[in-house]
DNA sequence: GCCAACGTTGGC
DNA sequence: GCCAACGTTGGC
């Protein structure tokens, strides 16, 4: 069991559309090491926080779960796609993704308000230049964040 | 809209 | 396999 941390921009896929879908497939992540995060290292079962990036308010929004290990994404096969990437085959798909499952919205927590914690300093998503859009939360983060989440 | 940071590409 | 150029991300 293992928690993560899962950026998307609203205006694409917010936590509200999360919560309309029962399971959706984490489709478009064109990154490697992202990817090989969900290729190799999430198990159906963990959990993540869900944060809205490239917005008026970026931070945390809610907790997602992991619903299947992963799988080649189906729109990298797509012509018609954004998403779609001639180097895959079906053979040999370049790119995979897992499912995932709304569990619960929660308070919006701000990253200034996460930076006023020397004890989340480590927190990927607060360092400078992060890009990743998929990071692993260690478990002592990931309970602090769920008491700041009920305050 | 700026720009720092970082990933990817491709010529050599 | 190096590395410069380029593209993308994402907070501010």
């Amino acid at each position: 069991m293992q928690y993560w941390l899962m950026k998307s921009e609203p205006g694409e896929i917010s936590i509200d559309d999360i919560k309309k879908i029962p399971r959706m497939e984490w489709f478009g992540i064109r990154n490697y090491q992202a990817r090989n995060f969900m290729r190799y290292n999430m198990q159906p079962g963990d959990l993540a926080l869900f944060w809205h990036s490239s917005c008026k308010e970026p931070g945390i929004y809610g907790v997602v779960e992991i619903a299947c290990a992963a799988h080649p994404d189906s729109f990298q096969f797509d012509p018609q796609s954004e998403y779609y990437d001639p180097r895959s085959t079906q053979d040999q798909p370049r790119w995979w993704c897992v499912d995932i499952k709304f569990v619960r919205k929660t308070r919006y927590l701000s990253i200034a308000e996460l930076r006023t914690f020397p004890q989340l300093s480590a927190l990927k998503v607060l360092q400078k230049g992060n890009r990743l859009s998929i990071t692993p939360i260690e478990p002592a983060h990931w309970e602090f964040i769920q008491e700041l989440l009920k305050a």
